[in-house]
DNA sequence: TATGAATGAGGATTCATTCAT
DNA sequence: TATGAATGAATCCTCATTCAT
């Protein structure tokens, strides 16, 4: 670990570089981020890219964790803070709304550009982050599943969560390309809510 | 255009090659498909790589052209074949199935490795692609939703199309990768199908 | 040697090549004249181009030597035809008009886009071609310097001719390209003319 | 391993490989001006090649416009500083001397070789330099021509300059390849003088 | 003789990383 | 700490030549 940024002024100049990143990544694509092009952009010289980290694999991974992190404490928050007084109804209201933020979509999106490279880059780390994101928003899914439905007992509570979550990621990343450019954010958040609630339903 | 298929032998050259590529990028990446490589793998020259295909990107363009051409038509017949005479319970039931064969999931991976490249480094061939693919898929899933269960009119059946294939195709991914190993395909088909009938019911 | 072109049809079919490449230079330039597209250019296939050259320098070199026959035979044959009997003003305007016809033009062109790729690839054979030249060309020139005028005696003869040559062989190449696009042609051989007596003329 | 510190080691550094293209072109022709030989030949790396020039073709381009652009300076400077007093003897003698020069020549040989390409590669570039040419070193001839010998003026001018133009390069460049080896320096210079004169005597 | 698919060495260019300043 | 010139392995692609048909 090459990083100590103690200095506030160290962090700053670290996260500008992540900024720059993103919006790399995110405009170009991830062949588009070259440490060159990633230094000019943040208005920092090649050599301090390398004073705050080992190399260009961890910027990436670092921008995955932050971004996941990130999406996970926006989930976490909306539904624990209601999960204790709320019905099921309003809890689901509050995660689909905090997934649809701003950044929670551009967290989405950026995750879906690099997963595929973590997978094949960095598989340990990859698989540690997809292990942090099953921990932490499973659980509550789970748990809103089971406290709030207790009916769902005779599910398997496991592919009922896994699935609603693919439904939302793929949902959020869809829109932001060509293919959900035109379809309308209200109908997909009422129809998300929709499937969330019709899910919790017993199969007839 | 360069490819010259004469001979059979020519286009059986050019397969050898489409299936080495599909190997190294489900197994290591499309990051690691570089031509030597993949010239290796598919036992031929690298000069014979360019016999058949003008450049690198148009070997990867035909991959997804072909994956999704694949996956599409296999959809497709489940759903045709059966709606004149089935129920809805039937035609998604062959539906669900259909995409979970082996190959139907080898092209959601496939597509979900190479369509973030495609979207930084052919848009006009991505939006091709995808503008094929919701006009073929999203059609039918239209047709069977309207047709079946006219009590949806309502709805905004765009959406409800695209959520539900969103879903389906993050889960069949999903479950190629670290994250979605352990759960069981049993249930998770039973689940998506639940998930289908359940966005046919109205709304509470 | 592999050429046997003792059939009219392979010498045919020699010529068609030969003319190919003089088109894909002239217009061109040489490095783009690659076998494949000479092949397809000339209607044949790559190997039938090996049945009649050893390589691809063969090529060039015999497209080399042919121009540079021609252009010489039909010096040769405008000066040593009216030699016994005109006086020097009419041997030069034919030699002048001479190498203004179209063919000439073209083949100082070829020899001027051919001679430098000669020069570093088949330093003998360029050689050999400017000994051929010399000797036939220069002799001619010399030999009209000399009998015509005598007075010139006292000059170096040598010099002379290779300047006169130096001049008329720029002059027409310059014609075809930019530089001398605008340039009127009935000027040019007017002072080429008159340029050819002045240096038959003693210095002041 | 190489470090440079300062701006002006790094204009040095482009010198050193633009020295060291110009000695490979004029020994060895420059289809053998590869980008990994000229790096080493100039004690480089190839990367650093490409920290001064965009592309190959670039190098080249500057290399035709250092050459055409010192030549053109040295005519300039021979002619202009003369003009105002001198005879037109004096002034041509100036003008052939400075043309005899060892970089002129040099210069007049790289030209030779590099053309070719550029008519081909960069048409745009080389009509550019072509024409920076003509407006630097034509109008001196023709300045020389109408002020020195008024008598020339029922003469078309262009294509005296123009002619005189192509026989002086073609003298130099022939003069450095075998061709023109055994000529004598000094008959060349003699005859090329005496053919200025007698371009500027009226025509009989 | 003619064909054209296959070959692979060679060449242009990129880019993550280093290190002297 | 910051800089950015220099490095060179890695990668894409071309094309002269061969040879089985």
């Amino acid at each position: 670990m090459k990083r100590k940024p103690k200095s506030s002024q160290g962090e700053a100049t670290k996260q500008t570089i992540l900024q720059a990143a993103v919006q790399i990544v995110l405009s170009d694509g991830m062949d588009s981020l070259n440490t060159n092009g990633l230094a000019r952009r943040a208005g920092v010289s090649v050599g301090t890219l390398y004073q705050y980290f080992n190399n260009k694999d961890e910027i990436l991974l670092e921008l995955l964790l932050a971004s996941m992190e990130r999406r996970m404490q926006k989930v976490k928050d909306a539904v624990t803070l209601s999960m204790a007084f709320k019905s099921s109804k309003e809890i689901i209201d509050r995660l689909i709304d905090a997934l649809f933020e701003a950044d929670s979509i551009e967290s989405e999106k950026l995750e879906f550009l690099l997963f595929p490279w973590a997978l094949a880059n960095q598989p340990k780390a990859a698989m540690n982050l997809v292990h942090r994101n099953r921990e932490s928003i499973h659980p509550l899914l789970k748990l809103l599943l089971v406290t709030k439905e207790p009916g769902l007992k005779s599910r398997d509570i496991d592919a009922v969560s896994f699935i609603l979550l693919q439904a939302v990621r793929g949902t959020l990343v869809g829109r932001t390309m060509p293919e959900g450019k035109d379809l309308s954010e209200i109908s997909l958040k009422k129809e998300l809510k929709h499937l969330f609630f019709a899910m919790l339903s017993p199969p007839k």
